[in-house]
DNA sequence: GTCTATACATGGATAGAC
DNA sequence: GTCTATCCATGTATAGAC
């Protein structure tokens, strides 16, 4: 038996997977857990230090297991494979869903802001290593900010996991266009000197802030 | 002094903005609305019924309010400058973040993904409709999914909104490097001849599906 | 550390007066 | 259509026995 502490994290994930932040009481958080209700108080404090406690932990499992699979990437089209692997596993799982509730918990909620900000900064920092290891050698690797692309990535990840939430469909067809847009620059790669020399010298003069 | 339901709506609304989805309750919404908490369930029924109804007529007077100025882009440059207004402005009102907490509470709660489902469809389809003017003359516009890149819009436009909630540094950042990214399409149209051939037999054999 | 019991607030929802 | 009053479920949090 494990200790009560960790099964009330666990069961505290578990909720906010099937049953949304609205659904995350001290209450059916315990039920999960298997464990009393007081308990949520004695371990915690409150259910919100209890929330904030499944967000860190949840995020750090979740970005641990993919760490080596992040780490053997060496081509952006590789990044999107394992993305698009990342995302099944996760959604079939609902792990993203329960750090999409706290992220929409957390706009009004001042006491989960930064400890959801940490937790997505975990996904971050991770995209951020890869996409710098494989963008590197594109010619236009300079112009490219990375940490703010990876930020973007991230949470573009996020509206896309809950955008399938509503409409399943959608987010299919929503990621092969963006597969495709992805394909995109890694062409450009590809191209002979000419063109990229075109593509560098217009692109500063345009896109750089 | 306007209907009591709309104002119910009005509130309803408000509170979502405010207090997000955990705070919205028949009391709560009512008091916002200057009303009696019994009209929430004479005039809807229930409280889920009265979100879904916020959810469809705030989102219509949104897309309606930005309907004139999406007819009026017609490159992609300035289809992201509208975009980026529309972010500033939006996110100032907070009426994007009023979509963000009833799509994250729409994924454990069936009667409300429809409606939200829809809501978002609205956006979706402006944007698909300015994407396709904007792409037509691009040398790749046959090899993007339109339908499928404006689902990816929208929703990553919803995830960039709840992480600037929490982190707006980075929220910032992440648009900027969107915005050189899209740059970088968009002068893929201004390349030679040559550039372009070579693009397009590159992508047609690695990013058809 | 864990349980029972309990206080007390807030929530959804309805009945009935006006 | 709107209000008061009320029922009852659920929620947070604590006290005190074991």
């Amino acid at each position: 038996m494990v200790d009560t502490k960790d099964r009330l994290v666990e069961g505290a994930l578990r909720v906010l997977r099937e049953e949304g932040l609205t659904g995350a009481s001290a209450r059916v958080i315990a039920a999960a857990a298997g464990a009393n209700q007081a308990l949520v108080f004695y371990h915690f404090g409150s259910v919100d230090k209890l929330l904030a406690e499944a967000c860190r932990c949840g995020t750090e499992a979740r970005v641990a297991r993919y760490r080596e699979r992040f780490a053997a990437v060496s081509s952006l089209r590789e990044l999107l494979a394992v993305g698009r692997e990342l995302h099944a596993v996760e959604r079939a799982e609902g792990n993203v869903a329960v750090l999409a509730q706290l992220l929409a918990g957390a706009q009004t909620d001042p006491r989960l802001a930064p400890v959801v900000a940490d937790g997505l900064n975990l996904w971050i920092v991770e995209i951020e290593t890869v996409l710098r290891r494989v963008t590197a050698t594109l010619p236009i690797a300079d112009l490219i900010d990375v940490a703010g692309l990876a930020r973007a990535v991230a949470s573009a990840f996020v509206g896309l996991e809950l955008y399938e939430g509503v409409d399943a469909a959608g987010g299919t067809r929503a990621l092969d266009a963006l597969e495709q847009l992805a394909v995109l620059v890694e062409v450009i790669d590809e191209l002979g000197p000419v063109a990229r020399r075109a593509l560098r010298a217009k692109l500063r003069r345009t896109g750089a802030r």
